[in-house]
DNA sequence: ACGGATAGCACC
DNA sequence: TGGTGCTAT
C-alpha cells in the first residue's frame, strides 16, 4: 500500500498551527533564593559562594546567619547588583570583593559534611509547580523549565477572533521585531488584518508568559526572563537575550537576523567541543557562515547524524518536543576532595559514603512522599587519577544503611581490580522511579496519566511532527 | 590551594 | 543493563 496516508499529502488540509515554545530562566536564582529568606539583602550587591575554608564539616544550617564577607570559595551566582560592579561567576571570594567592596557574600548551606543545595531545589520546585499551570512544562534545570503554551495560544486566538491583546506588565516584553529589538507595543499594534497565524499565537503565548511570570513575582517573590518562540532552540536562545525581568518574542521573520551574526557556541549543545570543532574545522565563527555550508559538506564531515542536525541548527530549527515532565529523573550527591583530601583507605571511603548516604536516603525520603515514587536503581561513581568510574546495583532497600553498604561493595569491587588508587570525587546516585501511587480508579489514572508521564493534547495529536520552523 | 554540585542524554 | 563522555546550570 501506499506508505502516507493521501490526504496527508493534499493541501485541503490546512497546516498545523505552528507551536508556541517558551524558556523561562530565573534571574541570579540562588541569590533570588537568599534575598527571600534574608530580605535586608534585597537590592544589594550580593553573591552566593559555595566551599567553606574548614571543608565542609561544619553544618551551617540555612536558618543561620551565612553572611561571610571574608569567604574565599568560588561564587556560583552573582546578583545584577553586583554584576554592574563587574563581579563574575566563578570569581573567587576577595577578588569579587576588590571589584566591589559592598558585596555581601552568603555562604551555600552544609550538612553531612558538604554543600547541600536543599533551599535552592525546593525553590525552583515551587517555580515549576507555577509555571506547569501555563500548559506542558518540561523542567530543564534547577531554575529554568521548557513550556509548550500553543494550546492556551489557540484557545485566545479562537477566544478574540485572532486579535492579541497587550500582555501584563508590557515594558517587560521585548519583540525582536523588523526595526531589531524593540518594546513590544508598536508589535501588539499591528491591524488586525495584518497577523500572520504565527505571529498571532506567538502573541497570544506571551500573554501566557506575562501571567505566569506574574504569579511567579507575586507568590514566590522571584523574577524572571523568558524567551517565546516556536522550538525550544530559539526560545532558549531568546530567553537570554534581555535578562534580568524581561520576555522576549522572536517572530519567525526575525530568526535569520537573530541567528547569522550569532558565534556558533551560543547555540544550546554546541557550546563545548564540538562547537569548537565545528568552527574550527570549517572555518567559521558565526551561525550565518554555518548555514551557508551545504549539508552534503556538513554529512562528510560531521556524519549522517551530526551532519544535517547541524544544518538544521544553522537554520533555527531544532525538533525535540516539550516533554511532560516537572520532576528530576534522577537524584544524587557527592563531594570533592582536593589533593591533598583525597580518600586513600577503604576506612575513609565507607565514612564519606555513609555521610554522602545520609543525604541521599534523606531526599529519597521526602521524595517519595511528595511525589509517589521511589528508585529502582543506585550508583556510586568516583574520580581516581583523573579518570571517572561508575558502578550500578538495584536498590537494596531506602535505608541510609542500605544505601551505604552497598555503595560500599560497589567501591570495593573496584578497588579489588587496582594495585593503586586516590578517590578524588565520590557520588551516589538513585535512578529508574516507578510510582508507588495507591492503585487508582480509571478516572483518576487518566487524570494522573495526563500530568505525569503524559503528554496531554500535544500526545494526542497526529503523529506526524508539529512544525517548528518552514 | 580550590573548578563544586547536580542533572540529562547520546553513544557503545 | 551497565558504563563512559559530553553538555549544561
Ligand atoms: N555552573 C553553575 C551554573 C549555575 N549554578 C546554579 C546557580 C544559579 O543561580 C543557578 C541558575 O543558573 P543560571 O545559569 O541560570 O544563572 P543565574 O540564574 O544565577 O543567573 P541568570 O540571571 O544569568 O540566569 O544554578 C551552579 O551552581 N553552577
Ligand atoms: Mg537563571
Amino acid at each position: 500500500g501506499h506508505p502516507h496516508p493521501v490526504w496527508r499529502m493534499t493541501s485541503r488540509v490546512p497546516a498545523l498551527p505552528r507551536a508556541v515554545v517558551v524558556h523561562v530562566d530565573l534571574d541570579a536564582f540562588y541569590c533570588q533564593v537568599e534575598v527571600g529568606r534574608d530580605p535586608s539583602l534585597q537590592g544589594q550587591p550580593i553573591a552566593v559562594v559555595q566551599y567553606n575554608p574548614f571543608g565542609d564539616l561544619r553544618t551551617i544550617l540555612p536558618s543561620e546567619p551565612r553572611i561571610f564577607n571574608d569567604s574565599n570559595g568560588s561564587l556560583i551566582a552573582v546578583s545584577y547588583e553586583a554584576r554592574a560592579f563587574g563581579v563574575k561567576r566563578n570569581m573567587r571570594g576577595d577578588e569579587a570583593r576588590r571589584q566591589c567592596p559592598e558585596l555581601q557574600l552568603v555562604q551555600v548551606p552544609t550538612a553531612n559534611g558538604k554543600a547541600d543545595l536543599t533551599i535552592y531545589r525546593e525553590a525552583g520546585a515551587q517555580v515549576i509547580d507555577i509555571l506547569a499551570r501555563g500548559g506542558v512544562c518540561e523542567r530543564a534545570s534547577i531554575d529554568e523549565a521548557y513550556l509548550d503554551v500553543t494550546e492556551e495560544a489557540l484557545r485566545r486566538a479562537r477566544r478574540d477572533h485572532g486579535r492579541p491583546v497587550l500582555p501584563l506588565n508590557p515594558e517587560q516584553c521585548r519583540v525582536y521585531g523588523p526595526d531589531g529589538v524593540a518594546g513590544c507595543e508598536a508589535w501588539f499594534s499591528t491591524p488586525d488584518w495584518a497577523w500572520s497565524d504565527a505571529d498571532e499565537l506567538l502573541a497570544h503565548g506571551a500573554a501566557v508568559v506575562a501571567e505566569l511570570r506574574h504569579v511567579v513575582q507575586t507568590e514566590l517573590g522571584y523574577s524572571c526572563s523568558a524567551g517565546i518562540a516556536h522550538n525550544k532552540l530559539l526560545a532558549k536562545l531568546c530567553s537570554g537575550l534581555h535578562k534580568p525581568q524581561q520576555q522576549t518574542i522572536l517572530p519567525e521573520s526575525a530568526v535569520q537576523r537573530l541567528l547569522d551574526p550569532l558565534m556558533i557556541a551560543k547555540l544550546r549543545s554546541l557550546g563545548g567541543k564540538l562547537g569548537q570543532q565545528v568552527a574550527q574545522v570549517l572555518g567559521i565563527e558565526t551561525v550565518g557562515q554555518l548555514r551557508a555550508v551545504p549539508e552534503t559538506r556538513l554529512r562528510t564531515l560531521f556524519g549522517p547524524e551530526t551532519g544535517p542536525w547541524l544544518h538544521r541548527m544553522a537554520r533555527g530549527q531544532s525538533s525535540d518536543r516539550v516533554q511532560q515532565r516537572t520532576l528530576p529523573k534522577s537524584l544524587g550527591c557527592g563531594k570533592t576532595f582536593r589533593a591533598q583530601n583525597a580518600i586513600r583507605t577503604l576506612q575513609d571511603v565507607q565514612y564519606w559514603l555513609q555521610q554522602i548516604a545520609r543525604e541521599l536516603a534523606e531526599r529519597i525520603g521526602s521524595d517519595r512522599e511528595r511525589n509517589q515514587r521511589v528508585p529502582q536503581t543506585m550508583g556510586v561513581g568516583l574520580s581516581s587519577h583523573g579518570d571517572h568510574v561508575s558502578r550500578s546495583c538495584a536498590m537494596p532497600g531506602l535505608s541510609v544503611e542500605s544505601i551505604a553498604s552497598a555503595g560500599l561493595a560497589l567501591v570495593r569491587r573496584w578497588v579489588a581490580e587496582r594495585a593503586e588508587w586516590t578517590v578524588t570525587d565520590l557520588y551516589l546516585s538513585a535512578c529508574n522511579f516507578r510510582s508507588i501511587a495507591a492503585c487508582p480508579s480509571i478516572a483518576t489514572f487518566f487524570q494522573s496519566a495526563a500530568g505525569e508521564g503524559g503528554q496531554g493534547t500535544q500526545g494526542l495529536a497526529p503523529p506526524d511532527p508539529r512544525p517548528d520552523s518552514p
